[in-house]
DNA sequence: CAACTTCATACGTCTAAGCATATATACTTT
DNA sequence: AAAGTATATATGCTTAGACGTATGAAGTTG
């Protein structure tokens, strides 16, 4: 008889894509308001298909929806139904300092959505 | 030249350990304050080592304190230091009614602190 | 419709991490 | 000091998950 593991919850799903480097860099992305793809790659700087990856993740955990318009997808946070949803968005607030990447990050969005090469201009 | 991964922060390391299902059940029961291990193993019926395990990587990411007495060893949760570390515990609160072994536990614990046969009594 | 762009997913590989078991350490009691 | 209790760690195994690469699907433009 095989063990039966815990179900997992939506609270696990939640610590899990906080908990890597990559998808929390999406997540404070996301706070200024939706993104598309195209400039999460170039700000990221990463291959479009990993971005996509943990996209994906972050939309089965119900943290992100996504917006299709024409070529481009555009994703931002989901709203916070649930107290504990709201305490996880508080977390990603405060980890600014902490996360070296995340004041870079910030920085190179706006550079890439003022430029004209891309899908905000 | 080898690809150098980012560097794991505090912020990493705890939002991995929130992210185990037994970790995160250990944190809640330190909620109420300390409690040494064989209470720990006891509630939540889990070999000691695997328990112990996950205590040694709560004490590394600075959630827990531990302090000796005698035979035992009594964990606490560890003072939240940043804001951080506060929404974090934040949502620990919050995640009570989404994740199923939490009141159970809290229950177990509070009949083996009042049993005679423990460290507590 | 053919060429092109954006984005998503499938596949195989590799590493991180959880587990059970065995063992070591620290302390107490006799 | 020998036996017993509580806790920590080491070892080997197994699985989850992150990655790069290749490919597929949806939409646009000429």
């Amino acid at each position: 008889m095989k063990l039966s593991r815990p179900r997992t919850t939506d609270v696990d799903l939640a610590f899990r894509a906080f908990s890597d480097r990559t998808r929390l860099r999406v997540l404070h992305l996301l706070r200024g308001g939706e993104v598309c793809v195209c400039d999460l790659v170039k700000v990221l700087d990463m291959p479009q298909p990993k971005v996509s990856r943990h996209l994906a993740y972050l939309r089965r955990a119900g943290l992100v929806t996504a917006r299709k318009d024409g070529y481009w997808m555009h994703y931002s946070l989901a709203p916070a139904r649930t107290d504990f949803h709201k305490s996880l968005l508080n977390c990603l607030a405060c980890c600014c300092s902490s996360v070296p990447e995340l004041a870079g990050d910030a920085k190179r969005l706006s550079a890439a959505c003022a430029s004209t090469a891309t899908c905000c201009g």
